[in-house]
RNA sequence: GCUGCUGUAGCUCAGUGGUAGAGCGCACCCUUGGUAAGGGUGAGGCCGGGAGUUCAAUCCUCCCCAGCAGCACCA
């Protein structure tokens, strides 16, 4: 006789089931509603298809659309296998090759046939259309187990030969599956899937835009066409996230910096900013905060050359690994004939060259090296706003945030073995409570050694404990931090710790590191007399907390949708007189608050106060006082702060003590 | 760097094989108005750069440059 199946169900009860029953059985048993509504299940935690058997006793939890987390997963996994479906049958001749669920949908990596260019936007509406053909005619997925043998002839013979090729590399230990879609089209997949094409709902998806993607991600292999899609449980979701991206590129700091006139980009100098007024205000502020940061924490400010001579840059290594990033100059009064247009200057063949510095650390080591450091001098902590260059690829440029010109809050720590752990640990600390001040929350990630690095084993295991240990003894190694390690995407010469700060929109940026460097000290020989008369190498700790003063300025921006907070506002108030009598009063309060060193303009022009309001307020001032006949005959103004629809009229002097308070920089309050 | 898309007034964008238009902004005039756009007049463009096709190119083709989205890169 045959045993009959233990299926635990999450209320605790179990249900006998006949060997071969799949959870879709157990759901159909449970009820018809249920039946219907389950689209997946999780046995035994893992989350499998409705319809894949039983292999022994076993805990179930059905699947529905009320498992969002799941559900999306499923649905946008289900979307990008229909794409490609989609794909292949408007397009005979396309060859597919993987297609994962991402964090807002899906997409899919297809070689558009050799008959015709690559895919388009102008190519999407048809394949959506047909993605809700496949959708409409509900097509079973249906899971079978193949051997690698099948597979390989399959896609051969259909002449998929990056299919055939992922076959082939498959781990040997793994069961290898296929789902059909219906009786006519299928995928090599690990699953799961959703029962059917029809769970997903064909008003829930838009597919947003194609891009070139690398198969595996390698620059060297052919380069597919990836066709991005978002996709959701419903259409009313799908709407939402419209909404939301719509509301995210308001923010763009591209745009709010245009708008608020805090810099600009143009192409005789692309990746390089033009800092306007106010948003150069915006980084004098940051640079004084970081400058009492750094000085309360033990730091010492030191300017360093934009150009030394590239043997130096050989001799650090620079010019080796790094020269195509770096932009170098000839050491020579340049030759230009004067014959008008197209006139290039001449170079010497035997011209020196210089290179401008696309980082800070082979400077610092030199300061380092002049005179002799005592153990007990150590740790010596040198600071700079250091200002880099470095040829970016251009495909990389970004707005603020990747530029090639950039200066970094850089600093980098000289000490002991012993120290490094200390030093860490302190760093930390420092970088919480300037994220703090301005509102950030972050997560500390370790990235751990690459498979290209300098340095033995021993070196590595001892440099990543003692990153490891520093979080732990600051207590942030922990879920509240996001702490997570990163394999592989270590620098090739150190582990680093890398901050990361989540923008309103969800976005993740690095901006803080630090990282503990053995190699640049011995190819600079940087050394220091330690307690035995000896001489000894330093470790040397890289770090950064703003990352750079572009990104962090590019980074606020789009946190505070340009409504950034009193003490770094470049405007912080304007007078706005509401009647040309007001003027000479108007001016008496600029002068008072400038006074007081409130950032303060007025406005005394020939428009009505409904003008003045609503101009100001799209510049984001955060305070406007409006003066009219009444305020300058009692001496007061009536402040709109920004963000109401209220304002409230109180005497000048009030006005002025409370902006002080406000515009008062977090690390300088009392409380 | 790769793939796709884009480049017209300071900004946002229409438009046409016969060298251009709107709104906002700007200047001037009228208006002195109490909390998100008062009215009028006017100035502004080598239609990203170069080559080609054509009687004629901002428009079509090719090459460059830059920007956007992604990929790769981010020592």
């Amino acid at each position: 006789m045959t045993e009959l199946l233990k299926i635990s169900l999450p209320d605790g009860s179990v249900r006998e089931m006949e060997p071969g029953a799949t959870p879709a059985d157990v759901a159909a048993a449970i009820g018809p509603g249920l039946a219907k509504a389950a689209i997946a299940a999780r046995v035994d935690g893992e989350l499998r298809d409705l319809g894949r058997p039983f292999e022994g006793d076993a805990q179930l939890a059905l699947v529905t659309n009320r498992d969002e987390e799941d559900a999306l997963e499923l649905a946008r996994h289900d979307f990008a296998h229909v794409l490609a479906e989609a794909v292949q049958s408007l397009f005979p001749g396309t060859q597919i090759t993987f297609g994962p669920a991402t964090s807002d949908g899906f997409y899919y990596d297809v070689k558009a046939p050799d008959s015709r260019d690559p895919f388009g936007i102008d190519d999407l509406p048809a394949i959506e259309e047909e993605m809700r053909r496949i959708i409409k005619a509900d097509k079973p997925l249906k899971r079978e187990v193949w051997s690698r043998e099948q597979l390989i002839d399959k896609w051969e013979a259909d002449g998929e030969a990056f299919k055939a090729e992922w076959a082939r590399e498959l781990p040997e230990d793994e069961e290898l599956t296929v789902y059909w879609s219906g009786e006519d089209w299928l995928d090599m997949c690990r699953g799961p899937h959703l029962p059917s094409t029809g769970k997903l709902d064909p008003q829930a998806f838009k597919l947003t835009r194609v891009a070139g993607a690398y198969w595996r991600g390698d620059q060297n292999n052919p380069q597919l066409t990836r066709i991005y899609g978002t996709g959701w449980l419903n259409k009313k979701q799908l709407d939402a996230h419209l909404t939301r991206l719509e509301e995210a590129a308001k923010r763009d700091h591209r745009k709010l910096g245009r708008e608020m006139d805090l810099f600009h980009l143009q192409e005789e100098a692309h990746g390089s900013v033009f800092w306007h007024p106010k948003g150069y205000r915006i980084w004098r502020e940051l640079e004084a905060y970081m400058r009492r940061r750094m000085d309360g924490a033990g730091y010492r400010e030191i300017k360093t050359p934009q150009l030394m001579d590239v043997r130096q840059w050989e001799q650090s290594g620079h010019w080796g690994k790094y020269a195509e990033n770096m932009f170098a100059v000839p050491d020579m009064v340049p030759e230009v004939d004067d014959t008008g247009a197209g006139a290039h200057p001449k170079v010497a063949p035997d011209a020196d060259w210089m290179a401008i510095k696309p980082m800070n650390c082979p400077a610092h080591v030199l300061v380092f090296k002049q005179g002799i450091t005592s153990y007990r001098d150590l740790p010596i902590r040198l600071g700079e706003m250091g200002c880099c260059h470095r040829n970016e690829p251009h495909g990389a440029l970004h707005g603020l945030m990747r530029v090639r010109q950039f200066t970094q809050d850089d600093a980098h720590i000289f000490c002991t073995e012993h120290q490094v752990v200390e030093e860490v640990r302190a760093f930390c600390q420092l970088a919480d409570a300037v994220y703090s001040n301005f509102g950030f929350e972050y997560d500390i990630k370790l990235a751990l050694r690459p498979e290209k690095r300098l340095g033995s084993d021993a070196d590595w295991d001892r440099a990543e404990q003692e990153l490891r240990d520093a979080v732990e003894e600051a207590g942030m190694a922990n879920a509240d931090y996001g702490w997570e390690e990163l394999p592989g995407e270590g620098a090739f010469y150190a582990p680093k710790l890398e901050w990361h700060l989540t923008d309103a929109i969800g976005r993740t940026w690095q901006v803080g590191t630090i990282q503990g460097d053995r190699v640049l000290p011995e190819r600079l020989d940087a050394s220091y007399v330690g307690e035995d008369g000896e001489k000894h190498r330093p470790v040397m700790l890289h770090r950064a907390i703003f990352g750079s003063y572009e990104r962090f300025i590019g980074i606020l921006i789009e946190h505070f949708a340009g409504k950034l907070p009193l003490w770094l506002a470049p405007v912080q108030a304007v007078v706005a007189t509401i009647v040309s009598d007001a003027d000479g009063y108007a001016t008496e309060v600029e002068r008072q608050l400038a006074a007081a060193g409130i950032r303060v303009e007025s406005d005394l022009r020939n428009e009505k106060i409904n003008y003045k309001v609503r101009e100001h307020s799209l510049a984001k001032v955060p305070h406007l006082l409006v003066v009219g006949n009444r305020e300058a005959e009692e001496g007061t103004v009536a402040v709109r702060t920004l963000g109401q629809q209220h304002q409230k009229v109180m005497p000048l002097a009030e006005a002025i003590a409370m902006l002080r308070e406000d515009a008062t920089p977090p690390d300088l309050r009392q409380s």
